[in-house]
DNA sequence: TTGTAGGCGTTATCAC
DNA sequence: GTGATAACGCCTACAA
């Protein structure tokens, strides 16, 4: 296929490129007469003007890279989704990526996004170490963070109120007459973890229940892990009568384990957990969670983004945080 | 910031810009002596090549567009992680697109990747019309469908056995001693709608089950349609005592339906279901369902688009077609 | 073993 | 109202 160039439309509509790029751009004053020309030069030809030679010229893509742990997890995707409706009426595309929370996955593709000069990027960080990112920052990439924070990323970021959620979920079992609360904790090194434990803590502590060690695990926010971290906060004497989990994929890991000990939730154990499903009304026990405005993380951050875009600005580096709700279902108990 | 092009480099280096591309690229040989001096200024200056000048030289982006349905529709989730994977190590990135089954927004959607030059796009096409994308795979857009085809979009796609899947289904329903089963079918127009319904007629007739349109009803493949459609199902005469229910999101619907009925499943109905979830196992009633490749799906389609842009060649009008796992599972009763 | 230079398809600055 | 023309940053003949 010949590629048809803005020269030949200008050449079969007899003006000059300028003024078909004009046309095109609505950047100057063009004569009815001369544009419907060029108009119909376009149509004949079925010309369709390079974005990517636009890109070079105008040094702009149009386009946002967004870095999550797993496109694949419903959190992220709702999120993306979130992103991807604030950045269409803008005719922003969207590239997506998924680090698997593996820091070298992610300096890879920021510098892959980078050098494709995305206008901007959307990104949950890993753990860390950072180096690339704020590297590629200083040097003048826009990102902003969403659903963690990091003190050593020197820009914006979108999160929830994990600490206060955590805190209410866990008083609302407590309120049910739950002392041994065990705790399913997501990955280390990354805020929403430790902010939830926070919460767990306060909540507790508030109420003047003890802490104890044992009920407190590693569930790596993946469904293995919850399973594992399950399985071993069930092994310990007394047992918990409730559990509070911190993320959604954990939370299928943690009905998993207790499927394989044959208790049942909540009779045996109760669970409150991070984040809700479409699916929670559907199928038994109805989970009571902590329902993050996972979408509207996504959309704020997009918004936010795209004006420091428009803008030329730097992302300010604020942190937006966004309320969570807590939805009481059967699966605490009544 | 100053952006530090090819020549900056090859002024540090005392070399030319056309033996840095070389060493970039490793396109020709270039003295040990020289290569280190290239790759400790391309350090010192930090440079990081254009992407999008260099696309703009070579005619090539390493991008793939994705478009399906919608991003935030586990199955579709499931599929582009495994068209990410399949494109990571040859890093090339994603820009995914979700239509709503819309076919103006798929059109706006090809038209954008076209321009971007994406080197090829993985889609599911939207019930039509198909005029764009024709028009593009015409110009030579590489292309190719997931999920469903159509005839009048030339070229390849990846699906699975539907019609096979769906009668095997219905089958183990009738087999369990079904005579009354409904179908929650989706949206019309598209493939994976009506292979889906033939399977259901098929097993129905292989037993000499005569057909009762009341018992077809349109879900829409989102979750308000399958709740509608299964309400409306339910409240045939007599009720039906099994339901086919033909996508994840419906199924979710279906299951509310059930619960605002007071049904339980699968007591009152048993339910077999298209496509399966994660949480299958963790949550009551466990499902029985075709369980679709997604992710193969995904991959599959992308090494077939991969394979044809490194080749340079059309993309294959073949069909692939992936089979399905049917599991049983306690929602279709014992 | 390396350098020169033209061009990829636009946009934007000047000029007329 | 419209046209020339010089970049944008890179790759790749072709030359040396």
């Amino acid at each position: 296929m010949p590629t048809v160039t803005i020269r030949d439309v200008a050449r079969r509509a007899g003006v000059s490129s300028s003024t078909v790029s004009h046309v095109l751009n609505r950047t100057r004053f063009v004569a009815p007469g001369t544009r419907d020309e060029v108009l119909r030069a376009i149509k004949e030809l079925e010309y369709h003007p390079s974005a990517i030679a636009r890109s070079l010229r105008r040094k702009q893509t149009e386009t946002v890279g967004v870095i999550v742990s797993d496109i694949s997890n419903p959190f992220f995707t709702d999120l993306v989704r979130g992103v991807e409706d604030a950045c269409n009426p803008r005719d922003f595309n969207l590239v997506v990526c998924s680090t698997d929370e593996d820091s070298i996955r992610e300096a890879d593709y920021l510098r892959m996004l980078y050098e494709k000069q995305v206008d901007g990027v959307i990104l949950a960080p890993t753990a860390g170490p950072h180096d690339t990112l704020v590297g590629l920052i200083r040097r003048g990439l826009r990102a902003i963070c969403i659903d963690r924070w990091f003190s050593d990323i020197p820009t914006g970021a979108v999160v929830t109120d994990n600490r206060d959620a955590a805190r209410a979920a866990v008083e609302h079992l407590i309120s049910l007459g739950h002392r041994r609360i065990g705790v399913v904790a997501g990955l280390p090194g990354i805020s929403t973890t430790w902010e939830r434990l926070k919460g767990y803590s306060q909540a507790l502590q508030a109420h003047g229940i003890p802490a104890d060690g044992d009920l407190v695990r590693c569930g790596n926010s993946k469904i293995g892990g919850g399973f594992q971290a399950t399985l071993e906060l069930l092994a310990t004497q007394p047992p918990p009568s409730a559990l509070f989990v911190t993320n959604n994929l954990m939370t299928i890991g943690a009905m998993n384990a207790l499927r394989e000990r044959g208790l049942r939730c909540p009779e045996d154990v109760a669970i409150v957990a991070f984040d809700d499903f479409p699916w929670a009304t559907a199928f038994r026990p109805y989970l009571t969670v902590v329902a993050q405005p996972t979408y509207e993380i996504g959309q704020r951050a997009a918004q936010i983004l795209l004006s420091a875009i428009r803008k030329r600005t730097n992302v300010s580096q604020e942190k937006v945080i966004l309320s969570n709700r807590f939805v009481v279902r059967e699966s605490s108990g009544s």
